[in-house]
DNA sequence: GTTCACTAAATTGTTGACAATCCCCTCGAG
DNA sequence: CTCGAGGGGATTGTCAACAATTTAGTGAAC
């Protein structure tokens, strides 16, 4: 392998190395229950061994890499059962995020989501996934960041990583925009409504609804 | 400072290092902002510089210590925005934990936390400080085993971490048992009585008046 | 008296070499 | 043919020395 450097001359750090480790994980680029030899790594990314070995500590922390003693990392691969549990702690997370939405959101971001929520129900009349995947992006994240909780944006954040493989594979699900457009309406409806408590129930019903299908999803 | 080595003899390795040095700063022993040389470090506990700095990074990534380029590692301090919103997270899972407990509770199981209700409301009327704030422990303690929610469980965990300091400070102001002992008897009915939504609402709102507690301790 | 440049100490960041461990493969005995 | 012992190669764990950076303190110029 040939030290393909990102940022050029440079050594580099063991944060940076650790960042770009995470989005390779996240995006697939390494994909699960793959070996990372410290050296290899070292020598790909053109950075020393002990910053590779640093990089490789943190993910394991924040688990997506598996660490165990004398025989090396690998990418982690989590189970069906612990992507469920992973989502049903992002439910109570996002849950709380949108009962603080809604007690914080001003006017103008009333407004905007309303606008979002016409635009997917758009996107799905017109059967257009990849709109819709995008603004149920756009929605989460944008509740998330009304709530202005740095702490559970931090954890939802952390357990997204290790389970995007499976979010993945559910967006593509046909018929699933159906079942999920109403409950995003919901929760819109509720957040911009002031209704801290149906906000909460509405985003916690939703994301009960995405682990139900991960669960069904490998008997 | 002299090598008091915890484990004698052998040299010690970077996970364990992290242990200790993660109930140092748990136990109080470190305290905030407490500069962490690494140097320092690794003559105190007798380990090699390098599992120092792998140990710090682990600990980073958890939250508990605050790194700086160039400038070293230091206990981070929680100030109590912070503090209020881990407290909500907590609130968020633990309120989970207690619905999956109530799904999942055996006859065995209630009978124990029921006998807890008890000991935990003699306690409070003989005035037992001590003994109540055990029982306070062991029920949310239980109630997570119950639940066998890995991943709330980690996350749980590692947020306590964070905030110990403010748990411990309330715990012993005057007038509190009799405000969260009715909470706590609460929790406990709704989870004996199989009400998984009756469980994790009692368990939010007693979490949600300890953030309220740790939110007006400092104006 | 204040400000700026400069030096020196302390501390972190980095590297390469060395030791310990584990896995796989071969080989021989039963 | 199966099983266990042993060796070789690969990989991780450890260490000590070196380079780079920051901080604090000193002194001279204005």
């Amino acid at each position: 392998m040939e030290t393909l450097d990102g940022a050029p001359g440079r050594t580099m750090t063991a944060a940076e190395l650790a960042d770009l480790l995470r989005t390779a994980i996240v995006n697939g680029e390494l994909v699960p229950n793959q070996r990372l030899v410290e050296a290899d790594l070292a020598a790909e990314y053109g950075a020393s061994r002990g910053n590779v070995r640093v990089a490789l500590s943190e993910l394991s922390v924040e688990g997506l890499v598996e660490r165990v003693q004398n025989r090396g990392a690998r990418v982690r691969a989590v189970s069906v059962d612990e992507a469920v549990e992973i989502t049903e702690v992002r439910a109570a997370l996002e849950a709380l995020c949108a009962r603080k939405a809604a007690e914080r959101i001003t006017a103008d971001q009333a407004a905007e989501l309303q606008q979002l929520a016409e635009s997917m129900k758009d996107a799905v009349e017109r059967g257009d996934r990849e709109s819709y995947s995008e603004g149920n992006q756009t929605l989460h994240a944008r509740l998330i960041e009304i709530s202005a909780q740095q702490t559970a944006a931090a954890t939802i954040q952390r357990l997204r990583g290790q389970a995007v493989r499976f979010q993945f594979r559910l967006a593509r699900q046909p018929g699933r925009p159906a079942v999920s457009l109403p409950q995003h309406l919901a929760i819109i409806d509720a957040v911009c409504a002031h209704d801290p408590d149906a906000a909460a129930e509405a985003m916690r019903v939703h994301l009960e609804s995405v682990a139900d299908v991960i669960r069904s999803s490998n008997p």
